[in-house]
DNA sequence: TTGTGGATAGTGACAAAGTCACAGACATCC
DNA sequence: GGATGTCTGTGACTTTGTCACTATCCACAA
């Protein structure tokens, strides 16, 4: 077996044809962290799937502006390159890694093939492509309905994860939710007033996860 | 060939035993208008295609306020549903018929089948499915990233298309686009201050369409 | 140790957008 | 006409975003 498959294991009983011509054309590449993959309007002519490190995917308005859209991680496929491959168009957004990222790529040929000739790869590349889907529908769900304090209490709980103190700067919090670096020391200091956190040069201390947990909460 | 078949030009040349097989398995629907045909939650377990009117796609938040994700038109799948079929999720949003409809049913397992076995279908499908979903990459671009006042101007354009009055009252726009009712008020007043519309119960007289493009335009 | 420059964070004033609680206006239908 | 339901208008207030700064922190050099 391909030494990488086994990072995803939908693709481990991948056909033996398939397995030899993936390993005759596909190669592995690595990238430093901030490396940019594409930008918003360039052309895709490659498949790509993640083995370790993660890429960030994300928009970026003309004011400068920015959302984080969501994350490619190992075991996982570019969606948008997928997209792109597919409808032959340009990229809707930006990819740049978030840390060392190796990756394989697949030339363009060989991903179409193995779309027409492997059922496995098929169910492998629509799975991936429908929960990510589904993801962008949670995504506009928050960003339209979602009040910004829940947001934030959101995604500090998600960047906490056990751990106490969670080491990032406003800047990147307010690129996450798509909003503005002002407004989160705004309710960060809100938050610190409630005594929930507390907070220091490019680090959040987490006081009360119970408190924050519930303002998360849907109800 | 199959009477409803030159609806979906690119299926036109769907294999022969393919059309056969669809013939004896898929049927032909009708909904009247304002027909809810899958909400927030619901399973998936058919495929469809639109012969004719318009389904519309939304969210709507516990408080009530909604937004337009998309529409289906005639010629077109209906995206949720491919999607939930691929990953056999349940609906993320609600589909409402705004039109009288006529649609095309397919069992789940013929439209796997056809996944499997008709490259033309495969094509179909996701070609579909991709535009798709660069739409809703370009949505949450507008939600996130773009005034008010210039997504009402963009969405009162599209809705006037020549003609002069567009029909409809501030509740629909304020849903459109994700907003509020009474928002929607105020800024079509500004417009109307400003003398490039004006409104009626129920109808928005548009005066000066150049005006209201140069509000429209990204620059 | 001190300085100094770039990255981070804090703040006040204001603008834009959403919420709430109403009050009118309009359009039908009897 | 009046009654009823839909649609619109408005003021007061909250939340969020923008702008223009200032202050602070921190790493590294002098």
């Amino acid at each position: 077996m391909i030494e990488w498959l086994h990072h995803f294991p939908a693709l481990e009983t991948l056909e033996h044809s398939a397995q030899k011509q993936l390993l005759a054309n596909t190669q592995k590449t690595r990238w430093d962290m901030g490396h940019s993959l594409f930008h918003t309007g360039a052309p895709c002519n490659q498949y790509l799937l993640v083995l370790s490190g993660h890429i960030k995917v994300q928009q970026i308005s003309p004011e400068g502006r920015e959302i984080v859209l969501y994350r490619i991680g190992p075991g996982e496929a570019c969606m948008l390159t997928t997209v792109c491959l597919l409808t032959r168009r340009p990229y809707p957004a930006m990819g740049i890694t978030e840390s060392p990222v190796e990756a394989i790529i697949w030339p363009q040929k060989i991903f179409h093939q193995f779309l027409d000739t492997s059922p496995i790869f098929r169910q492998f590349v629509f799975n991936a492509f429908g929960e990510r889907l589904i993801d962008m529908f949670a995504l506009i769900e928050e960003v339209v309905f979602t009040r910004l304090d829940v947001r934030l209490a959101r995604k500090l709980l998600e960047l906490s994860e056990n751990k106490q103190t969670i080491r990032c700067t406003h800047q990147v919090l307010a690129t996450e939710l798509g909003s503005a670096r002002e407004v989160i020391t705004r309710t960060l200091k809100e938050f610190e007033l409630r005594g929930w956190l507390q907070r220091g040069s490019g680090q959040i201390l987490i006081l009360d996860t119970p408190a924050l947990r519930k303002l998360a909460s849907p109800a």
